[in-house]
RNA sequence: GCCGAUGUGGCUCAGUGGCAGAGCAGCUGAUUCGUAAUCAGCAGGUCGCCGGUUCAAGUCCGGCCAUCGGCUCCA
C-alpha cells in the first residue's frame, strides 16, 4: 500500500500502482473530472501516472496557472497531429505554452492560411473525440536520435542534440503521433473541450534572425466553451481600450503614412502630454534636479567619442551641413555631458542631478513600429546623475523612489528586470560587475523582486527596467536605471575631490515615464481613455437643454474658464440625450446639464461619466468638488 | 528587416471582370426637447502608389509603400 497525503492534512491509502486519477476519483468524482494535473512530492505528475511510493499529493484543476499550461501543452501537441494528418511533410519545431494559449511552430512547405484553421480545428476535435491517451516513453540518446532522425524530424533532432548528457529523453504519443517532450501531459486527448487557432506567425527558429523562418500556429484552449467564449470577449473588450483606435477616437494624436513612426500630436493629446511634463517638472524639481536642454543635431565627431558611432549607428539618423557629418541625436547623453564639461565641479556639488525632456530619433525597423508604443521619434524624460562613487546605491534607490511615486499615481502595476552586460558593449569586466552589483544591491535594499535578462543591457552599462502593461497584457518598458561608466571616462569628466585631485564621477541615465509617447499610449489604455480629472484633456462640458439657457450656459462656462477648469458648451438644437451620449463617447469627466430647473435655482445638474447623474448643486459647490479632485490628482 | 494578413469617403465596412455603395460623422433646414442616437435634404472617392493583363480592373498579375498580428530588436 501506499499512504497519500492531502492538501487538507488528510491520508489515504491505496494500493501500490495506483493512478493519480483513480485517488482523485476516490476523493471525489467533480474533481476527477476538473483536475488537470498532480503535484506528488513537488513535482508535477501526470494524473495517469501510476504511483508505488508515499507522499503528498495537490491536485490541480485549470484555474491554477501551472495546470493550465499543462493543458495548453497538451493541446499544443493535438494541434501538432492534426497538422501533421494534414499535412504529412511538416516539421515539427516547438510547440509551448504560453501565457493565454499556446503555439506550435512549424516548417511546412504549405503555407498556412487563415482559411486552413477551420479545417485543423476540426482535425483537432476528431483527435480529441478519439479520446487518446497520452502515453510516455523514455529512451536513450541514441534511441531517440535514431527514432527522430528516421521521421526526418531535423529540429527535434537538434533538441535532443542539444540536451544536457544526463537528461532524461522522454515521447509522449497519442494516437499515432509522437512528440519529443518533457511532459506531463494531461491523461488524455478527451480531456481537452474548447479550442480555437488565433493567429498566424512568422517566428524564427529559437529565436536567432539567421536561421530559418517557420510558421507559428498560436491558438487557445479552455476545459469549457464559456470560458473561452468570454475569454474571447474580453479581447473584444481590449480592442476597445486599443490606444490607436482611442487616440483617433478622442482626437489624441495620430501617425499617418508621410511619417512612418512619426506621432502627431493634436490639441487634446498636447493637453494631456503638457499635464504630465508639468506633473514631471514639479516633482523633479521636489526631487533636486535641474532641467536642460541640448540639440537635436550634432556633430559626428561627438558620435564617435560617445560610442554610438560603433554602437548604435544602425539605429541612427545622419544629416550634412556645410560638408560636415552630423547625427540627429538617438540619446541625450552626450549632449548631457558637454553640459557638464562646461564648468569645473567640486565633490561639494556631486551629486547633480540633470534632467531633460529630450526629443530623440531612432530608427526602428519597419516591422517593429507599434501606434504610439514604439515610434522612430520620441521624447524621454531623461536625467542624468552624476555622482561620487559611495552615492551610487543611494541615488539609484532614489530613483526607484521616483519611479514608484509616478506609477503609483496612476495605479500601474509594473515588474522590474535587471539587464545585464551585452556582447557589443564597452569597458572593463570589473565595471560591468561593479555596476551591476550596484544595481542589485539597490534593488535588494528596497526589496524590489526582479527577473534578470542576461545580455540585455545598454553598451556603457547594465540597467534596471521598469516595464508596464498594455490592454492586452503585452509589456512595455518605460522606465530605466542605467548605471554608466564609459561615457565619464570617453568625456574625460572630472570633479574636484577633497584632495583638490581630479576624480572620475560616475554616472546614471534614467528616465521614469520612458518615453512620453509610450507612456502616454499605456496610460491611454490603463484608462479606456477615461483619464483622470487633471489630465483630462476636457474636464467639463456644459450642456443647456433649450435655447432658453443659453445664457446660462455661458454664465456657468464663463465661471468655469476663470477657474481654470478645461471647459467647452454644446449649444446644438440637439436633444439633451444626444448631447450626453456625445459627452460621454468623449469620456468627458463631467457634464453639467443646465435646463429651466437649474437657471431658476442658480444650480448645475452634474453628470459624472461614470456615476452618471449625481444631481444638481451650486455652482461654487461643484467648483470646489472638482478643483479638489484636480489638486489632488484623484484617479 | 523577416513571416502572414489587410488597404474602398473623416470613421466602420459592403462591393468575386461590366454605371463606386451603406451606416455613422459633416453641412443645410426643421425641431426647443430633462440624463447614451429627432426628422428631412445636401455634399463627400484618382478604390494606398506604380506598372501589367483585358474591349473593360476596386476586382486578375507583378513591384513598392503603409497598417495589423507575430519574430528579431527596444524607451
Amino acid at each position: 500500500m501506499v499512504s497519500i497525503s492531502l492538501k487538507d492534512g488528510s491520508q489515504r491509502e491505496y494500493p501500490k500502482g495506483v493512478t493519480l486519477l483513480q485517488v482523485a476519483q476516490d476523493i471525489s468524482p467533480r474533481l476527477a473530472k476538473n483536475a488537470v494535473i498532480g503535484v506528488f512530492n513537488g513535482e508535477l505528475t501526470g494524473l495517469n501516472t501510476m504511483i508505488y511510493e508515499d507522499g503528498d499529493l495537490d491536485l490541480l484543476m485549470f484555474e491554477d496557472q501551472q495546470a493550465a499550461d499543462v493543458y495548453r501543452h497538451s493541446s499544443s501537441h493535438v494541434m501538432a497531429q492534426a497538422v501533421k494528418r494534414l499535412w504529412p511533410e511538416t516539421k515539427l519545431a516547438i510547440g509551448p505554452a504560453i501565457d493565454r494559449g499556446f503555439y506550435y511552430d512549424f516548417d511546412s512547405s504549405h503555407t498556412f492560411t487563415p482559411e486552413d484553421f477551420a479545417l485543423i480545428e476540426k482535425e483537432m476535435n476528431a483527435i480529441i473525440k478519439a479520446d487518446y491517451p497520452f502515453v510516455r516513453k523514455e529512451l536513450s540518446r541514441e534511441e531517440a536520435l535514431d527514432y527522430f532522425s528516421k521521421q526526418d524530424e531535423v529540429y527535434k533532432v537538434e533538441l535532443i542534440q542539444d540536451l544536457p548528457e544526463d537528461a532524461t529523453i522522454s515521447l509522449y504519443q497519442q494516437g499515432e503521433f509522437v512528440d519529443l517532450c518533457a511532459g506531463p501531459h494531461v491523461p488524455s486527448t478527451g480531456k481537452l473541450k474548447a479550442l480555437k487557432l488565433m493567429s498566424l506567425a512568422g517566428a524564427y527558429w529559437r529565436g536567432r534572425e539567421d536561421n530559418p523562418m517557420l510558421q507559428r500556429i498560436y491558438a487557445t484552449s479552455f476545459p469549457k466553451k464559456s470560458m473561452l467564449d468570454e475569454y474571447l470577449h474580453k479581447l473584444e473588450e481590449a480592442k476597445k481600450r486599443d490606444h490607436r483606435r482611442l487616440g483617433r477616437e478622442l482626437g489624441l494624436f495620430t501617425i499617418v503614412e508621410e511619417g512612418p513612426g512619426f506621432p502627431f500630436f493634436m490639441p487634446k493629446g498636447m493637453i494631456l502630454r503638457n499635464e504630465l511634463e508639468n506633473f514631471w517638472r514639479e516633482e523633479h524639481r521636489k526631487a533636486g534636479y535641474q532641467e536642460v536642454r541640448t540639440p537635436i543635431i550634432l556633430s559626428r565627431e561627438l558620435w564617435e567619442r560617445s560610442g554610438h558611432w560603433d554602437h548604435y549607428q544602425e539605429n541612427m539618423y545622419f544629416t550634412t551641413i556645410d560638408e560636415g557629418d552630423y547625427a540627429i541625436k538617438p540619446m541625450n547623453c552626450p549632449g548631457g555631458m558637454i553640459i557638464y564639461k562646461q564648468d569645473l565641479h567640486s565633490y561639494r556639488e556631486l551629486p547633480i542631478r540633470m534632467g531633460e525632456l529630450g526629443l530623440v530619433h531612432r530608427h526602428e525597423l519597419s516591422g517593429v513600429l507599434h501606434g504610439l508604443m514604439r515610434v522612430r521619434a520620441f521624447t524621454q524624460d531623461d536625467a542624468h546623475i552624476f555622482m561620487l562613487p559611495e552615492q551610487i546605491i543611494d541615488e539609484i534607490k532614489g530613483v526607484i523612489d521616483l519611479v514608484d511615486r509616478f506609477y503609483s499615481l496612476f495605479g500601474f502595476p509594473y515588474h522590474v528586470e535587471l539587464s545585464t552586460r551585452p556582447e557589443d558593449s564597452m569597458g572593463t569586466e570589473e565595471d560591468w560587475e561593479i555596476a551591476t552589483n550596484a544595481l542589485i544591491q539597490a534593488l535588494n535594499e528596497k526589496g524590489i523582486e526582479y527577473i534578470v535578462n542576461e545580455g540585455d543591457g545598454a553598451f556603457y552599462g547594465p540597467k534596471i527596467d521598469f516595464h508596464l502593461q498594455d490592454s492586452l497584457d503585452r509589456t512595455w518598458q518605460c522606465g530605466t536605471i542605467q548605471l554608466d561608466f564609459q561615457m565619464p571616462e570617453k568625456f574625460d569628466l572630472t570633479y574636484i575631490g577633497e584632495d583638490g585631485e581630479k576624480h572620475r564621477p560616475v554616472m546614471i541615465h534614467r528616465v521614469i515615464y520612458g518615453s512620453i509617447e509610450r507612456f502616454i499610449g499605456i496610460l491611454t489604455e490603463h484608462f479606456a481613455g477615461a483619464f483622470p480629472t487633471w489630465l483630462a484633456p476636457l474636464q467639463v462640458r456644459v450642456m443647456p437643454i433649450t435655447e432658453r439657457q443659453h445664457d446660462y450656459a455661458l454664465q456657468v462656462r464663463a465661471e468655469l474658464e476663470k477657474q481654470d477648469i478645461r471647459v467647452d458648451s454644446d449649444l446644438r438644437s440637439e436633444k439633451i440625450g444626444y448631447k450626453i451620449r456625445e459627452g460621454q463617447l468623449q469620456k468627458i469627466p463631467y457634464l453639467l446639464i443646465l435646463g429651466d430647473k437649474e437657471k431658476e435655482a442658480d444650480t448645475v445638474a452634474v453628470r459624472h461619466r461614470k456615476q452618471g447623474d449625481i444631481g444638481a448643486m451650486p455652482l461654487a459647490e461643484f467648483i470646489s468638488k472638482i478643483k479638489k479632485e484636480i489638486n489632488e490628482k484623484a484617479l
